[in-house]
DNA sequence: GTGAAAGCGCTAACAA
DNA sequence: TTGTTAGCGCTTTCAC
């Protein structure tokens, strides 16, 4: 039972490289006004020593962590059983790896874990926040909002949007102070829709998912925004609302085709959606995309891909959504400014990525009047064409 | 541009309680040994000034950092393209959470991270480590038992399993330092197999998975033990490579077509390649499961429900292996030894929840002699009947 | 440019 | 039982 060797500290370097614990410092941390000669035995010892610098005793004095959370709220099981999390995930790994910080992830059940969580961020653990919550009526991005931690929402938070019986009188749309990204949900659904449009199809139907959540409710506007401009197209009776999951999708797709058996083309809120779709579809003997076209979003693989006929639908690029979280994140906290939040540097962002497209400044268009926000990044979608319609 | 406001100290409650930091800290680490009036004082001044403890600071005397780092190598994509590593991030953080433990995620992009995830864990800044490796000739599991962190491995590690050529001259069989969960890989195949021999099926053929997967080798070992007895059972030709996904299994099974018009039944090494299999069948005219019954492994979903016809699977508790995993960490941990491993507390690990079955000593026959290592846990399967089989 | 010294906020002996 | 005291390993003025 030896004990466990203790890592070398900065004053063994120093001793080693025959220097003061204040340059060894110096040359660990970017080397800036110290002597060449000098930093060189320094590293030199680093290396024999194979030093790593104490995290716990720097942030103690910096009051930095090089750390940032990643908060995922998990209201549903449907949450992972999709590749979306994990996805996105890497994207902002990689992101934060880049630049030297640690990923904390805080997963949460219900609504006990919030408190714990809203502890935490307060807990000055973490130099900010990346958060994910799915559902309008969420108290969970309003506390960590409060809770005074630079964050990041991923998915447009959707506090009050529709007058908010449920939630905090605040809507995202009128706090400037929230930053989010999100994928182009509404510009997507337009672009299905409008893909339908031209295949000639005119009773074109939509199965929405759960409507508490953002992103259903931006992809039946997009909906929406072209319908309005088809002849007979805004015939309440072809919007069915479902709730993302394939059991969901056959249950409306019946619904559908009850009410509107000379359907011609239907665009679910996702691939699930139209996964159950297409099963209802195929038992009803209408021939896809023959009789009936059909579109999902999300390009979820493999059940796009696998489907029976492959799924056309909307693609989203969920791992540079990630990345760009911890982007905007990063750059907000090296700020050094102390707002709350990370869109004062919103401005400064990368751009020679080309992602903030014309779409960008698409916002949900019920409450929305005046200039759109500055808080909110959207990133494009691309129409993935296989041979459902 | 106001300051942030510097959260309070111990200092700070204890003036605002009258008494010293001392008695502060032993309040809020469980309070033993203060009497209760002065202690209810504390907790006041604790609640009321709102205080949090400050982490570094108390790691940085305690050596301790309660924070654990999960290590997700990730050769392929593949890894995200399923929800199994979502579900055992879920467990491992329910039990993180339930020990107030940080989970600390660390994503590899192939070799170049390996250093990196070594120099962090060998850095001293979590008190233990979950690794996922996939590969039999992945070097991260070695570099990270070797970076003398406590560590249990998601998965049989493979090390040097078959001579191992390429990897270190070291084998999980033999190496009783090294603790693992994973599910009972050979016992689900055997189940499978067995309930298809069960249903009159004789010519049953295997598609494998990744062969320098370990998951992958124990189920087409599973396949082979039951085989073994049937007569004419290891026709050599019923088994044929693949890599667990769709595109693999349609390949793998036209090839089987080819070798074997006759076959009857198939275990797939997972439910994605059953899908390809299942369609590759469809399009030879065979019914499922009339003319040839399929069996999937791992019970994706929606994979497995949405497939067609459904999918008969083995289910394996993919979210219990993750919790068990921090459970097996932390019990090594709290162990207070100094040993790099966790095996030693392994004896003492939560025995109600009734998971070592019978199963519980399998491995890969190959070379293991002797009694089997005491540091692999594994957790049982369950045969999910469907309409395929 | 380099070193000496003062803490960051906390826990853990040790005294009282 | 409670308080006093000495650091944990690092960064950061401030002298030199």
């Amino acid at each position: 039972m030896t004990e466990a060797v203790s890592r070398p500290t900065l004053e063994a370097v120093a001793a080693r490289a025959g220097v003061s614990r204040a340059t060894v410092s110096r040359v660990v941390n970017g080397g800036d006004g110290v002597r060449e000669p000098l930093a060189e035995r320094v590293r030199q010892a680093v290396a024999e020593l194979g030093y790593v610098p104490n995290q716990a005793a720097r942030s103690l004095v910096t009051k930095r962590h090089d750390a940032v959370a990643v908060v995922i709220a998990e209201p549903e099981t449907r949450v992972f059983a999709d590749p979306f999390f994990a996805l996105q995930l890497r994207g902002i790994s990689k992101e934060l790896t880049a630049h030297d910080n640690q990923l904390v992830l805080l997963l949460t059940e219900g609504r006990d874990d919030h408190a714990r969580v809203a502890r935490y961020l307060s807990g000055g653990h973490v130099d900010g926040a990346l958060v994910f919550s799915l559902h309008l009526d969420d108290p969970l991005p309003g506390l960590i909002h409060d809770a005074g931690v630079p964050t990041v929402f991923g998915g447009r938070p959707g506090w009050g949007d529709d007058g908010g019986a449920t939630g905090p009188a605040r809507s995202a749309a009128k706090d400037p102070g929230v930053v989010y990204v999100d994928c182009d949900n509404r510009g997507g659904a337009r672009a299905a829709v409008r893909h339908l449009v031209d295949l000639g199809r005119r009773r074109i139907a939509h199965l929405t998912g759960v409507l508490d959540q953002t992103s259903a409710v931006d992809r039946l506007d997009g909906y929406r925004d072209v319908m309005d401009e088809v002849p007979g197209g805004n015939d309440p009776r072809l919007v069915v609302e479902s709730d993302f999951t394939p059991a969901g999708g056959e249950r409306a797709m019946r619904e559908l085709l009850d009410r509107c058996p000379d359907v011609d083309a239907v665009f679910a809120a996702n691939d699930l959606t139209a996964l159950g779709a297409l099963r209802v579809l195929r038992a009803s003997g209408r021939r896809v995309p023959e009789d009936v076209a059909v579109i999902g979003f999300d390009d979820m693989l493999p059940v796009a891909e696998e489907a029976d006929p492959p799924l056309t639908t909307v693609r989203q690029d969920i791992e540079e959504m990630g990345r760009l979280m911890a982007r905007l994140l990063l750059h907000g906290l090296s700020d050094g400014r102390d707002r709350t939040d990370a869109r004062d540097r919103l401005d400064a962002r990368d751009r020679k990525d080309g992602r903030d497209g014309a779409d960008g400044r698409d916002r949900t268009g019920a409450t929305a009047d005046g200039p759109p926000p500055a808080g909110g990044v959207i990133l494009p979608t691309t129409l993935i064409r296989r041979a459902s319609a």
